[in-house]
DNA sequence: CTGTTTTATGGTATCGATACCAGACTTGAT
DNA sequence: ATCAAGTCTGGTATCGATACCATAAAACAG
């Protein structure tokens, strides 16, 4: 094994006195080669250090046994939880992780698609659900499961696995105007791509117009600002200007709602006394140690485990399309 | 572009009436083809929606345009933002990341390393710089660049790319020193596999020692607790009945910080008046929005674009070895 | 003991691209 | 007009595995 120069499967097959296919079925399916020589071919590899050729397997079996991702982000935490069960559940599958990032861009988007496709994935997860026409006739064209996460796409191109960031939001709405609560605010970001955080908004509204209350209160719509603590902070003071009455503020995300709080803070406003804070996702900040926020608690991991069940046995996974895997409204002490 | 099967250069090369080495061309050095063919292929790849097959080109050229990251986790958000960048300014140079998480734990850092070599990566990325005998042979053995990351070890395998915890931590002592504290604890987890906690605890004590101070205390050697908020506000308690005296506690993270921080506040212990309160990481969280956290500022885009470019042009970075990124102490309000 | 099925094994073609080389065609200089 | 040098282009071998088929050996039934 001398540096540079890779092991082949005819090394290992010619130290082992057998034919290539014979190391072959070693790897894949050993019971069907005698002990003998299934011993004797594994003490070659060992010997040699061999280490099997996917791309080569690849392009033979026409199976990749990669998976793509294309994620809007991995730097804020989101999709942390699901990629990591994610990337974990399919390779004890014996499968691998192609990732990708977008930043929330249509371009990157289609960029990153036709890269990805060049690998011949065995299956794709993406998490975004609105795409241009273009990636949806590319990913319709390849006959591999696709799985869209973290939403429920009334229309999924293939499979869906995720919960409803509307009804999630919806349920806030209801809880905090259950909680008395009549001037509330939201408070999200407005990146155009994020579906996610405009479901949210939408469920907010409905609600609110379904209580008969309003004008539902956000900033401002030409306002394209990345969701987060800083968001939170900065509209916090602009909300209670816009609006004194307001006694409570829901948030996107949980991040913005830890602006919020901190904010609050510094200005010496009650929370949930003057004001109820709400946030989104469940993340460890919102846990009794941390602000003990009251949130919509998704379940990142079980995601990531659904959606690699779905890619490995997409046949099962078509017969719902839609995996609702749920959230939970999370009472704790802000609102 | 019927269902299932994919266009092949030979499809392209047919329509477009040339040879399937010119459509390569086209794809590859497009300078080398005239324009009258150049043109014809492009046509023709858009009239069949050619993607070409990466893993066929791979084998040939010995070239994967793929390279593999092994992080320890994904899950916090500590690797999120090197990861974006790096992943980014690989694809920015058409190459893809294949990712994989340990959980720190070394029998998978060995499996995964392994999976990873069998796509035949033109280099890998790692965050941790203690490897099992077999995983620095493997990686000795191949002839790719290795990237570590987030550390600077004092003997890197190929290339390293981070700043010295020690230095930083041992900078914040010294920085908590000359504000006055005296009684100064550290807080962090001991997963014995996440070699930069133990540095930035050994930085610490270091700093201590150097000053005639101690006895240094943290938490008790054999918990095995993962950092986080959680962390650190259940063992800020336990400090505080240990230490009545306690004026300051230096945190592992930004994230045991705001537990600290969150438990002060609900104990009533003024910050920075009574105790004053370090993070390490320069996370969102820490900015002044948010709890405006002193701490030790991370440039982990930097660390991303520097790898990137360190597996892209390895010759000129291993002329360095050990790219030392920084960190910067930035004081705000909390110590 | 023969004939049939089952199991184990290897040879060869193949996957879809690129490398290498050879030949055709330009271009420009003389 | 001719030749040398340079530019394009395509044929064929090749990368390292697996699929497919054929054969040899073993197991089994009658």
């Amino acid at each position: 094994m001398s540096k540079g120069k890779w092991v082949t499967m005819k090394d290992v097959a010619d130290l082992a006195q057998v034919g290539t296919i014979t190391v072959s079925r070693v790897l894949r399916t050993p019971e069907k080669v005698t002990e003998a020589k299934r011993k004797r071919v594994q003490k070659a590899i060992r010997e040699l250090g061999y280490v099997p050729d996917n791309t080569a397997g690849a392009l033979s079996s026409s199976k990749s046994r990669v998976f793509g991702a294309i994620v809007s982000t991995i730097n804020d935490s989101v999709f942390a939880q699901t990629l990591d069960s994610l990337s974990s559940t399919l390779r004890a599958a014996g499968y691998e992780l192609l990732l990708t990032s977008t930043n929330y861009d249509p371009d990157v988007e289609e960029d990153a698609l036709r890269a990805l496709l060049a690998r011949r994935p065995d299956g794709i997860v993406l998490t975004s659900t609105s795409h241009s026409a273009e990636v949806a006739k590319l990913l319709q064209s390849v006959n591999i499961p696709v799985v869209e996460i973290w939403q429920l796409p009334p229309a999924p191109l293939d499979i869906a696995v995720g919960f409803s960031n509307f009804q999630a939001a919806c349920d806030m709405a209801h809880h905090l105007i259950s909680k008395g609560r009549r001037n509330i605010a939201f408070l999200g970001g407005h990146e155009p791509r994020n579906e996610r955080g405009r479901r949210r908004r939408e469920g907010y509204a409905a609600a609110l117009n379904q209580a008969g209350m309003g004008p539902a209160m956000w900033p401002n719509e030409d306002q394209d600002l990345r969701s987060g603590i800083e968001l939170g902070s900065a509209f916090f003071e602009e909300c209670l200007k816009e609006d004194p009455q307001l006694d409570a503020v829901m948030c996107v995300s949980d991040q913005v709602a830890v602006g919020v709080l901190c904010e609050a803070r510094r200005r010496g406003v009650e929370v949930p006394g003057d004001i109820a804070v709400s946030g989104f996702g469940g993340f460890e900040i919102s846990s009794p140690s941390g602000f003990d926020l009251t949130t919509i608690a998704i379940p990142g991991y079980d995601i990531g485990v659904a959606s690699a069940k779905a890619l490995l046995d997409p046949e099962t996974a078509r017969a719902n399309k839609i995996i609702d895997v749920g959230y939970r409204l999370v009472e704790r002490g802000t609102a």
